[in-house]
RNA sequence: GUCCCCAUCGUCUAGCCUGGUCCAGGACACAGGAUUUUCAUUCCUGUAACACGGGUUCGAAUCCCGUUGGGGACGCCA
């Protein structure tokens, strides 16, 4: 039985780098039937609140990343927080004791190193070879114990089989097996997979980095599905040239053998386009849903559901991004728009845009049915009669409606917007 | 500075383990074109890589060594 876990810290952050160890952590326990563990490493106590603990369980959850064993699931390894083990670690530094490989210095507890390299048989990377040379501290002189102990310790009181985390720890890796041994405990197999780097620049990404943050892809409307099929990408190859795959098809193909050793940097625009895909393909109702905390913010209220429905349906076709939604639709939704002054600019430089308005108004009374197809019908007809084109009278009267020079299907635009409002608003221009 | 990891288009990657089918495939980005009488979407086309140097071999992107470059770790942080 795999037993994996996802072992983070309460920072008050979700970072990008860790939610694709949780991921990784997580499509192996799926891939095996094995279990996923969550726990959390809570002992430095100054970071930890509440709120950092909210921060991390609520992006899991978004990310779909459900564990088995862990906080407000429980489970027979418990408790899952470092902060409630100290027992079980004091217990652990007895043993130590017993072993003659501990001894005091400056009110620390220093752990005597075997002085053999270890050998780390990883998954990723084959066989990794470290001497640990000097001496560590397990437990500090204000009594608690560091992270190296406690991790050990937790990952053989929890059964842990695989240890998927970050490079790293790779070279951390060196202490944990002095310590394994030392307990004369079963070593887990170990997997150290690539870092994440900035998309520019030298380095592993920052928190301060744009697109570090898991609450960033939350609060700006992206779809957890494309995220976390982007960072299945990210080090992995589902093979066969496919990327974008169910998570089902995603869990039942990988595998640690094949993460990709190397690094690899963060591209936005990739991540963006996945994205786009993901948001037109979404039911229109799951469309219309994803868009509502975006609107709400901005005013952006219809009491009319079945008219959003319509109006978002159009909007589905043109975006990437859920967060580009508010300013698209707004002149639908809202009389309060504001006309775009470069938008202005670009149609005011050719033509005569007032007069092509103008000679539409006119035109107006002759529309029987007022609808898409009809619409375009009389565009066309109309353009004909003055010896235009279609296009001359399409982007003043865009202008005019949405304050926009391209935005959503015109016709449509205009047939949701209905006869009574785009006359308003074409005198009023 | 010491130790560890890594190295294919600008970026993510396939191929490498089990050398020949690779003058290296896909995707994003970029450029051009078609469609949409606008923009976006969609479609087509194009530019673009095996870091370098040595081996091994009839033959190397694939195996070995070195160089260079990139990344990481070296805390009484996690």
């Amino acid at each position: 039985m795999v037993r994996v876990r996802f072992a983070p810290s309460p920072t008050g952050f979700f970072h990008i780098g860790s939610a694709r160890t949780a991921l990784f952590n997580w499509l192996y326990a799926k891939h095996t039937s094995g279990c996923f563990i969550l726990r959390i490493e809570d002992t430095d106590e100054a970071r930890n609140t509440q709120e950092s603990l909210e921060v991390l369980i609520k992006g899991l959850r978004w990310l779909g990343l459900d564990w088995d064993e862990g906080p407000e699931v429980g489970g027979p390894y418990g408790p899952y927080f470092q902060s409630q083990r100290e027992a079980l670690y004091e217990e652990f530094i007895e043993r130590l004791k017993q072993t003659g490989r501990l001894y005091e210095q400056e009110g620390a507890l220093y752990f005597k190193v075997s002085g053999k390299p270890q050998l780390i048989d990883d998954l990723v990377r084959g066989p990794v070879e470290r001497l640990e040379e000097k001496d560590f501290v397990v437990v500090r002189s204000n009594g608690k114990p560091v992270f190296h102990f406690v991790n050990v310790v937790d990952d053989i009181t929890m059964n842990i089989t695989h240890v998927i985390r970050g490079e790293d720890h790779l070279s951390n890796t060196s202490k944990h097996l002095e310590l394994f041994k030392a307990f004369g405990a079963t070593l887990p197999r170990f997997a150290h997979i690539p870092l994440i780097l900035k998309s520019t620049g030298p380095g592993k990404m920052s928190k301060r980095d744009e697109g570090a943050l898991i609450e960033e892809y939350t609060q700006r409307g992206f779809l957890p599905e494309a995220l976390r099929n982007y960072l299945c990408l990210l080090g992995w190859s589902p093979g066969q040239d496919r990327e974008k795959l169910p998570i089902e098809t995603l869990i039942q193909l990988f595998d640690l053998p094949d993460i990709n050793p190397n690094n690899a940097h963060f591209d936005h625009k990739k991540l963006a386009h996945l994205n786009g895909e993901y948001v037109r393909e979404l039911p229109l109702d799951a469309f219309v849903k994803a868009c509502k905390p975006a609107l709400e913010p901005q005013g952006l209220v219809c009491s009319d559901a079945a008219y959003l429905r319509e109006v978002l349906g159009l909007a589905q076709e043109k975006v990437r991004a859920i967060e580009e939604v508010p300013h698209l639709v707004r002149p639908l939704l809202s009389d309060d728009f504001i006309i775009n002054p470069e938008s202005r600019e670009l149609v005011f430089k050719k033509g005569d845009p007032k007069a092509r308005i103008q000679d539409f108004l006119a035109y107006l009374p002759q529309i029987q049915t007022f609808d898409a197809t009809h619409l375009e019908a009389a565009l066309q007809s109309l353009a004909q009669s003055k010896n235009l084109e279609p296009s001359h009278f399409l982007q003043p009267l865009r202008l005019a409606l949405t304050g926009m020079h391209m935005g959503l299907s015109f016709y449509r635009l205009m047939a949701l917007l209905g006869q009574q409002k785009v006359q308003k608003r074409l005198e009023k221009f």
